[in-house]
DNA sequence: TGAAGTTGGATTGTCGACAATATAGAGAGT
DNA sequence: ACTCTCTATATTGTCGACAATCCAACTTCA
């Protein structure tokens, strides 16, 4: 199905996607300050785990930490907003390449076979499932490069602040359906396995997202 | 001077950065189990801060960790050697370009002297600083970027693992004037504010080092 | 009035003890 | 001899208490 991590097995575990949960969606609303004592009573659990949980947050640059004084939820800014893109672009860029060179052909027709279904859902106009389908199209692709260090990077820390950035400043927009035509020329290019190709298609498939993005931000704040 | 963090203020802080050297430089072998007592006793700290170091190591990818079990030293693999110089051309060569259009024009200057001091040295043969000067030189560019995301992935994560592989693999080689010429080449580029030069020759740089010690790889083990 | 120094309260950092889990080895059965 | 089960032990996970640190409010002095 979706973006899934190892099953949490450790009370640590749970309470780290928990709160990662809570700051993603905004439950605990960007630059608010992370109490060790008051988490540990929210979630039940001790301080030492809600401090290996805010740990791990501030890896996945969610968090800012400064030693004896505490841990803050980062605040998004049009400035963050667009390193995280130029980040995002170099690191899925090589992902596209390395998935037209190493996806196996199994792997390549599922990609199809997803892409087909989202055809048929825009036909449809059902707009909710354009962001899973969006998600689950980028994290087929990443996993596809069978590079470790890339599959972990991006699913573990990027994507969870570009999750951030979108729910908070409540992106969803039109970029529907010409989305869906850059993705069609990316499994092309990868099917044909010419990765200079899926490379550069995927990396202006995201330059063009954050140029829209960014051209809406910049009307509010 | 070199690549400095923070300095070190909490106890945390001095165990995670001696523990990351030792494991860096071989003091702990590749592959070996990391005892929490044992480090515990070791280090002259409680076994809470050998928990968080370890933490710490295994976002860097230098440890691996498994819930009740415990955590290892990564081995070292050629494969993974491949896939972290992968992830190092995409996120230094993004840094180039974003170098190119970001750096001062007084950080450009400061490169191009740290370049002539190299100079110098190469001519004297002097090849110990050369490692040094090597990463000065990318640290520079890295900074110039001015992408806070890109340079906490580089200089907490990648540069470790990376001289990880050097230190006990036994890098050194030649090589050495030849990679000159590239950053002579890649700091003009950056001087002529040509973004896409900078890009393509700093990938093309690390292609080269990737392919040169894939090559002393593959006769050893 | 304002600036520097001081103290109290609250928060984070560190520690040792206890609970939960995995793994190696012994023992029983075939 | 081999496999399976079960137990013992060592190691990790979690907890509550204590120590160190920061910050704000208050006092003191020019």
């Amino acid at each position: 199905m979706s973006p899934f991590q190892e099953a949490p097995v450790t009370s640590s575990d749970k309470t780290f996607i928990a709160l990662r949960a809570d700051v993603v969606e905004g439950v605990i609303k960007a630059g608010a300050k992370l109490s060790e004592a008051e988490l540990s009573t929210n979630y039940g659990v001790s301080r030492a785990v809600v401090r290996e949980a805010i740990n791990r947050l501030e890896n996945a640059s969610l968090v800012e930490r400064k030693a004896n004084v505490g841990a803050k939820v980062v605040t998004l800014t049009l400035d963050g907003l667009i390193q995280l893109y130029q980040v995002r672009e170099a690191l899925e860029g090589m992902a596209a390449r390395l998935a037209a060179q190493n996806m196996s052909d199994d792997e390549i027709e599922e990609l199809q076979s997803l892409l087909n279904n989202h055809a048929k859902q825009v036909k449809n106009g059902e707009s909710y499932y354009q962001e899973a389908g969006d998600v689950d199209f980028h994290y087929r692709i990443v996993l596809g490069s069978h590079n470790q260090q890339l599959i972990s990077m991006l699913t573990n820390n990027i994507y969870h602040l570009v999750r951030m950035y979108r729910v908070q400043l409540g992106m969803a927009g039109p970029r529907v359906t010409t989305a869906f035509a850059e993705h069609t020329n990316i499994v092309q290019a990868i099917s044909h396995r010419d990765a200079e190709l899926a490379e550069l298609l995927m990396r202006r498939h995201i330059l063009y997202s954050k140029n829209n993005i960014e051209a809406k931000l910049r009307t509010i704040p």
